[in-house]
DNA sequence: CTTCAAAATGAAAACGTTTACAATTAAGCA
DNA sequence: TGCTTAATTGTAAACGTTTTCATTTTGAAG
């Protein structure tokens, strides 16, 4: 009824090993598979195993091979829907892998990030994934990389040699904002914050490099907050609307982003796509939701996950391979926030001006073919 | 250019010791807090820590402290709004006592588990925190669970002991149901999977309850798919709005369920709140979206985290205290997606009607006060 | 029944810490 | 200076494994 006071005595090799008259080598060879040890003693120790209720200590094993079988996953907030739908594929994979996770979060604050890398080290993990929190992330956390392998997600680190795993984000707000001015728009303002993050960087030349190339006039409404939750979003756009209405279409930078957008268009009783047509990027699982059903660039998650864990494990087995960089090809994912300007124009043009050009972008960046 | 092959040695507490003349004894002094060592020793000490970068190994303080700082966090999915918001709060509150968290996904199956279960044990977590997959669980898991505190989350499997924290689900639903009668509805299409868990089960019978409550006749369309996809509640609801149109509401056991069947009714011209009145459970965080804005009932997910963590903590450091279990109020969260079958009854009865039996709805599972 | 190689097992060291206990040093006091 | 006691430091064991190396057992061949 009230506390039960379990011994809690766990059982250890030595016990086993008494138990069945053999020496504890003897009892971990017949734990391991490919150890020189007779079939009848293997199974005497393992019924004594059984009916003990023994279970390998991965710690005490973890010091004497020196390794953990743990992957650090750093990354700002698992309440962000495109990072959870990463860390979803991250594990997955990790795990079929025979690799477990440690989650750690740095709330999106450079000082946490490095208390964090620096938790997981502490715990021995065998690698780290990190999506980093921002470009400054690099100087802080250098002198840390050296000591295990580490591959960066979502984010080249454009200084770093570490390797890493993004999208290819200059081509994918390229094809969008190309997508735009097939659709007929001239006025398309970019909506999001350029600085903190390479791939915001990236994301915002991308969109640039298409309007000029394209005859079109870039226009820049910088947010002052990170492009991370719908709230930031929704504060700004609702900024944007009363500052401004000199556009016909919004690129937000990301779906979250967007989704802030859509929130305080509703609010200023602004229609998407009718009056405004509004582009993501990341193409997060609500994207699809109906009622939503938000135009973004998809960033191939599952795949990215796929290759990080293959890197890491890879860098992991070899002690210190060369650094990878894998820049993976973003899709557009048409649905029906964004549409054309001028209706009367049949949609057959509209495709044919788009794929004039999409396939040919030229993306500073993107170091190796896709996947 | 190529592999950069560093030596990797790490340093250790001998190492400094070497250079800092004292024994290895000294150096662990140095660092732990309250020993009694000389102020300029453990300077110099420090200093030394210092200029070769040492940092202490966890997995070998584990080992003779018999404790690892980890707590096992078993769950179906990362990917999933509920799951992902939970395990945001969970960490949070987990770093701040200085617990970090392994992370095992189940995929909703019970072997899978089973296995995370073993997994975590096996690397001597302190304590579990598990978001069981169904309510077959606890069977399976019996055996495992006196070996580590142990705390159940988002269900009480009723016939087990152990400690859990959960919301009411049966006041839940209870207090939803008697919302949509209050707007007039007669006809409540109970929409879910009725047995799986103790969770859904709770749910359903809250439901019945309420309409028997109040001489309306329980309808329920059961899922033979769980409610955790937005993609099962939107097969599940095209199946519906085939078989039937008797109904003027839908009451759905989870949000994403009521995703699914937004995202039917969009495909069938089904308007939402207009023709049908749509009722969600949990308020994840798309819940609120534009467009979206969907009645809910709400679950205090971090305030269940909270107090999960807490009472997970609590176990482990006075070595298995009794049992805890919570079970916190969930509120109603209106927004659009429910209206009045009347539009002309005036507001202000419906609202009286609502507050009329909320307030004493006798739950037959809510064993304690909320936090 | 030896002999000998091969196979199986055992003994002990190692992984990097913490901590009980013993030994040393410092400090206070007559 | 010597004595006593408190504060500091060192020694060694322990945590639960794996693995090297040495030893024993096995079994086949002579």
């Amino acid at each position: 009824m009230s506390a039960s006071n379990q011994t809690k005595k766990t059982v250890t090799i030595k016990d086993v090993a008494r138990e069945a008259n053999v020496s504890y080598a003897t009892v971990s060879r017949a734990l391991s598979p490919g150890s020189s040890i007779r079939e009848d003693t293997r199974q005497r120790v393992l019924e004594v195993c059984d009916r003990l209720g023994y279970t390998t200590n991965y710690v005490a094993r973890s010091m004497v091979m020196r390794e953990t079988r743990l992957l650090g996953l750093v990354l700002p907030s698992i309440d962000n829907p495109f990072m959870s739908e990463m860390a979803y594929h991250i594990e997955c994979i990790a795990r079929s892998l025979d690799y477990s996770i440690m989650l750690c979060s740095s709330s999106y604050d450079l000082k946490e990030e490095e208390k964090a890398i620096n938790l997981v080290l502490g715990r021995q993990v065998d690698g780290i994934i990190i999506i980093p929190t921002a470009r400054d992330s690099y100087p802080n956390l250098k002198k840390y990389l050296n000591k295990v392998p580490t591959v960066f997600v979502n984010e080249n680190l454009m200084e770093a040699p570490e390797s890493y795993v993004t999208v290819d984000n200059y081509r994918g707000t390229f094809i969008g904002a190309e997508y735009l001015m097939a659709l007929g728009h001239k006025r398309i303002l970019y909506f999001g914050r350029r600085s903190t993050t390479a791939t915001h960087t990236l994301r915002a030349m991308g969109y640039q490099d298409a309007c000029l190339q394209h005859g079109v006039e870039p226009m820049f409404f910088d947010s002052y907050t990170d492009a991370t939750t719908i709230t930031n979003g929704y504060e700004m756009a609702r900024q944007l609307f009363r500052e401004r209405q000199d556009f016909t279409a919004i690129q937000a930078s990301t779906d979250t982003f967007a989704l802030g957008v859509l929130q305080a268009a509703d609010e200023y009783g602004i229609r998407i796509p009718e009056d405004i047509s509004l582009l993501g990027f990341d193409n997060i699982r609500y994207a699809q939701l109906p009622k939503i059903n938000l135009t973004t660039i998809e960033q191939p998650k599952a795949a990215m996950a796929d290759v990080a864990v293959n890197i890491l494990v890879g860098k992991i087995q070899n002690d210190f391979e060369a650094y990878s960089h894998r820049v993976l090809t973003p899709t557009l994912t048409k649905r029906s926030s964004c549409m054309p300007i001028d209706l009367s124009r049949p949609e057959s043009e509209i495709e044919w001006r788009l794929r004039l050009s999409t396939n040919d972008v030229h993306s500073p960046f993107a170091h190796e073919l896709p996947l």
